[in-house]
RNA sequence: GGUACCAUAGCUCAGUUGGUAGAGCAAAGGACUGAAAAUCCUUGUGUCCCUCGUUCGAUUCGUGGUGGUACCA
């Protein structure tokens, strides 16, 4: 059978520098699993790997979508997978990297088939949303969908216009689409997980940021400022700069909100990636390690 | 050197008409199937600066220190 190499791990602990090695000890491609990275106008705050890494192995999704696509993960699925199908007809392992956990799962379990919406029922729910206020979603849904308003975070509005948005464009409630059913994949999975210390992180975190001023993050959040209100540019390292371009904050209240946001993003990924029972777990630096285990049988 | 004010949670501060205290931020933990770098939830014991005094009882009042800030010399 043949086998998806998954390497996750919080953000800065240092996925891309150890994936480029295994990718060539492996020979074979990186598919990115990163829901940023995937974005061509966004390059310096989102890490993208370097020109040489780049050139180095052949990379997929890495700046490959818009900011303008309204990507999801419910598309990354399906990209994924048949590019996954794709080439797995010349190799016999493949390499996926990245650390959106949601965009992971899509991967190695799928996401349940559900109706695409449409734009505009989603902006006249948010617009709702607005004027007047969570209760009165919350009551329609609750007519609409019984059993995934009990189910849901129902104080999160997301959520909660997430099922009404479903329910609305389906016709039918969204608990009978969303069934959490795990697919069984044609190929095998194994989940290498990265983790240093709390300390050592933060300590990363802090000067990549720092670098990524030195970099022209400043400039290239400039560039983007008028586009501010797609979904892609809610993102930590611009929408900090955005208020401090609004004249809200100032310059250096702006970077250590960067450093704080991105600190509690990590945090996020690690509560998420501690659900799973199935990651081997290293040290960045036990490449001879990690080696031996993605050598296939 | 003198006078005034301040000293409480990691930080900024509130408060206790004397019965050992609470907000914001930070931090920590968690949830999460199409926005996911998003969104949401939970969590506050700290010699109330030190000393002596008054008092049944002082973080609160008084004395004396120490440190800080402002003004006057």
């Amino acid at each position: 059978m043949k086998r998806l190499v998954v390497l996750l791990g919080a953000t800065c602990v240092g996925k891309t520098d150890l994936s480029i090695r295994l990718a060539q000890y492996m020979q074979c491609p990186i598919i990115s699993s990163d829901s940023r990275q995937i974005y061509r106008e966004m390059t310096t705050g989102t890490a993208v790997p370097e020109k040489e890494q780049i050139n180095a192995v052949q990379h997929y999704f890495i700046q490959s979508r818009s900011i303008f696509d309204d990507y999801t993960a419910g598309k990354f699925e399906s990209d994924a997978i048949e590019l996954i199908d794709n080439l797995f007809k010349q190799h016999e392992q493949l390499l996926m990297v990245g650390g959106s956990g949601l965009y992971i799962d899509a991967v190695c379990k799928g996401i349940d088939a559900i109706p695409a919406t449409e734009n505009w029922l989603r902006q006249s729910i948010i617009e709702r949303y607005k004027n007047e206020g969570i209760e009165s979603l919350r009551f329609e849904l609750k007519r609409l969908d019984k059993e995934i308003y009990n189910q849901i975070d129902i104080k999160n509005p997301q959520r909660v216009m997430r099922a009404l948005e479903v329910c609305l464009t389906s016709g039918k409630p969204y608990s009978k689409l969303k069934r959490n059913f795990a697919k069984t994949r044609n190929f095998d999975i194994l989940k290498i997980g990265l983790q240093i210390s709390r300390n050592e992180l933060y300590g990363k975190i802090n000067s990549r940021i720092d670098k990524m001023f030195e970099q022209g993050l400043l400039d290239e959040a400039r560039q983007l400022y008028r586009y501010r209100d797609v979904n892609a540019l809610k993102t930590v390292g611009y929408k900090e700069i955005f208020e401090y371009v609004d004249g809200k904050i100032s310059l250096d209240e702006a970077i250590n909100l960067i450093k704080r946001n991105t600190r509690r993003y990590a945090k996020r990924q690690i509560s998420w990636f501690a659900r799973y029972n199935d990651i081997h777990w290293f040290h960045p630096d036990d490449f001879e390690e990690i080696i031996k285990l993605c050598v296939h049988n």
